[in-house]
DNA sequence: TATTAGGTTAGTTAAGTTTACTTACTAATT
DNA sequence: AATTAGTAAGTAAACTTAACTAACCTAATA
């Protein structure tokens, strides 16, 4: 707990006014001061330290009210004051791009994980964030800092990737390299916790403090936020829901477990629906091509692909009936197939769980990763706004 | 969040101080300084306020330090200052208590339910209380409040029970009964909620904050403590492991959710274990009476609770999989069977759950709902050392 | 129609309060 | 003499209250 003394009371009603400005959009003082149960000097006081430090913006005086009065000056958050680096690091592809304080993506690159990996990845995201400052001309002191996300188990504390299998790191001190490089304060955090940041941020879970975001792919995880925190357990592994057992006699066949795959994921996990159909038709078959078949009507299909998504909506299920969440994102490969997910998981759940709960489809597309990075260093920096 | 002012930040010092007490059991005022950071005038002043308000007493002179100095003067936690009642009323039988701040219970009594439900339950409360107050010789301004437990849905903000099927009480005003007869703040809550906070203030969960608190008996319910903050859920529904999915097969079968019963309830709960054998036998067996012929080496008890608690594991592991708790307690009417169920639980967790939880039993027998009833009131009362 | 008095809201200034901190002290001990 | 515990007096930083100026609206009035 953090002990009281003036300058911490001043922090925190600077915080305060901001909070204020950034959900509200244009306020004034006098606004403020009653909103918050401050006094005007106050509030005046503070609002001219955040104006001098670019915080903030006079953006113009508004109409009086009717009954008279001195014209109100308008207060906006100044947006472009700073901007944030968010670094997806995929299996596939590394997603990076630049935004702005309210989150908006001003520059984004991209480029393939796998041929830059063992050679010269961090130079290449350097290379890459370099191009972006010159495109958008900005200087290095305008850049707070850098949000990273990773396919895998990150000590977020210390910074280091504990195991990423797509990226063969174990133990990795990640943030040690990039602050190297970038001198900058730099955090790191597994994908998935990223993009709950990123949708309570900006996305479905606007005003939502207790939500779920399930990322569906090659394997199954989850994020979640509770409280408004993210939540990210006793050893960082909270939200395996990839390892839920949700069918006890077939998990006692498969004794599936080993290290870093579960039971869910090898019976509705992508690259599991795309093995079983595969050996059922002899053939080479993605889990979107098994979707397509789905859709098609091939019986196959229809057999393998239904068992598989039971079982994951029994997952989800049970996670809604553990943590009754005000909402549930699906994320991940699911965009072609979510609203057959979708409707699988609403029967479900109406049929074993003891509350509802609305889910929807992530909000951001390729973006999801530079927003989630961007939203993991505004939820981590501590310094912000001092 | 709050907003900072003077008084605020002496109130956090204030608690600070409190907590280093409390902790440490005998302090000294430098000793205070120094842990927390603050000057030493400081520390004397708000120790002095603490004094007067009884809250601290200072407990003789200690020992000089061997480098010569002054002897200084330890501070204790004046736990007799004031009273918490806690009260669990539970289907079977109303446990009531009176507790110091430390959590030790001062004085108890107990009655049947039923008999009171329908017609003076507040009324027997009232009786009992004003007896334990006399045994105690304390008057009604040394109590601060009280803390009640319920088996059923609360919404503690409003302080209704909305649904409580052993009690057959739907969407009562307990808070408000309760406060018209003992003029005194007042908080309910979910019993099992409440064990999970006495866990985590005197029992097995001190000093860990991410637990999960299950109980067993005729149903399955559980409470989950986050981040050190008893986690509720969006609508009050928190921790419903008894309506967990575990076996897809069992449960497309049977379809047994309905309002208030889980699946996992109905294959693992103590009645749904009473039932099964008892039909096999022909006898009406009792769910402990189950476990005595089980531990008897009886084959048909055997098989039942087997399965039963086959399926209770995969339950408790799926919960450990999704939130990676330091720390499992299981509670309710376990005390008998725990080291069978606990064996049954590790064996399970070690084969699906990603990471590995310690699995305790609950800390408290009788007294477990006074003292959640005390924690609950602790948790929640605001105005604590103002 | 133009003017003006009275009322209202926004924001500032000045004085006063509360709190913690700093510096310098006394008290008690090895 | 050195060291540690605790106190006293004065200072600094943050807030609040009260009174003020600035700017505007309404409506009565000339």
């Amino acid at each position: 707990m953090q002990k009281g003394n003036a300058a911490y009371i001043k922090t925190v009603n600077k915080r305060l006014i901001l909070q204020c400005v950034i959900e509200e959009d244009a306020v004034t003082r006098a606004a403020i001061a009653k909103k918050l149960s401050l006094s005007k000097p106050t509030v005046s006081a503070l609002v001219s330290d955040l104006i001098r430090d670019k915080w903030l913006v006079e953006t113009g005086s508004m109409a009086a009210s009717k009954e008279g009065g001195r014209k109100p000056m308008s207060l906006t958050f100044n947006a472009e004051r700073s901007y944030i680096v968010g670094i997806d690091i995929g299996g596939t592809n590394v997603v990076l791009g630049i935004t702005d304080l309210n989150g908006n993506v001003c520059a984004h690159r991209e480029f393939p994980t796998q041929q830059h990996l063992d050679f010269n990845l961090l130079e290449e995201i350097k290379r890459n964030v370099e191009s972006m400052k010159d495109q958008l001309r900005i200087k290095h002191s305008d850049i707070l800092g850098i949000g990273t996300g990773i396919p895998g188990v990150t000590n977020i504390d210390k910074g280091v990737v504990i195991e990423a299998p797509a990226l063969r790191w174990n133990n990795y001190p990640i943030r040690e390299r990039l602050t190297e490089i970038f001198h900058l304060p730099v955090f790191v955090d597994n994908d998935v916790n990223n993009n709950v940041l990123g949708e309570h941020w900006k996305g479905a879970g606007k005003e939502k403090d207790n939500i779920v975001y399930i990322a569906i792919g090659t394997g199954i995880g989850s994020g979640l936020m509770i409280n408004g925190h993210l939540y990210r357990g006793s050893n960082y592994g909270a939200g395996e829901i990839g390892y839920l057992v949700t069918d006890k006699n077939v998990a006692q066949k498969y004794h599936p477990v080993h290290r870093g795959y579960g039971f869910l994921e090898s019976v509705a996990g992508g690259s599991a629906i795309s093995m079983q159909l595969s050996e059922r038709l002899q053939d080479n078959i993605t889990s979107k091509e098994a979707f397509a078949l789905y859709a098609d009507g091939n019986k196959d299909a229809i057999e393998i692909v239904d068992e598989a998504l039971e079982n994951l909506a029994i997952g989800i299920t049970n996670y809604v009936s553990l943590f009754d969440p005000e909402l549930v994102i699906l994320g991940g490969g699911v965009s072609g197939s979510f609203s057959i997910i979708h409707k699988k998981v609403m029967d479900v759940m109406k049929r074993y769980a003891p509350q509802q709960c609305e889910v929807v489809r992530s909000s951001f597309g390729e973006e999801a990763g530079i927003i989630g990075g961007a939203a993991l260093f505004f939820n981590e920096y501590e310094d912000l706004f001092n």
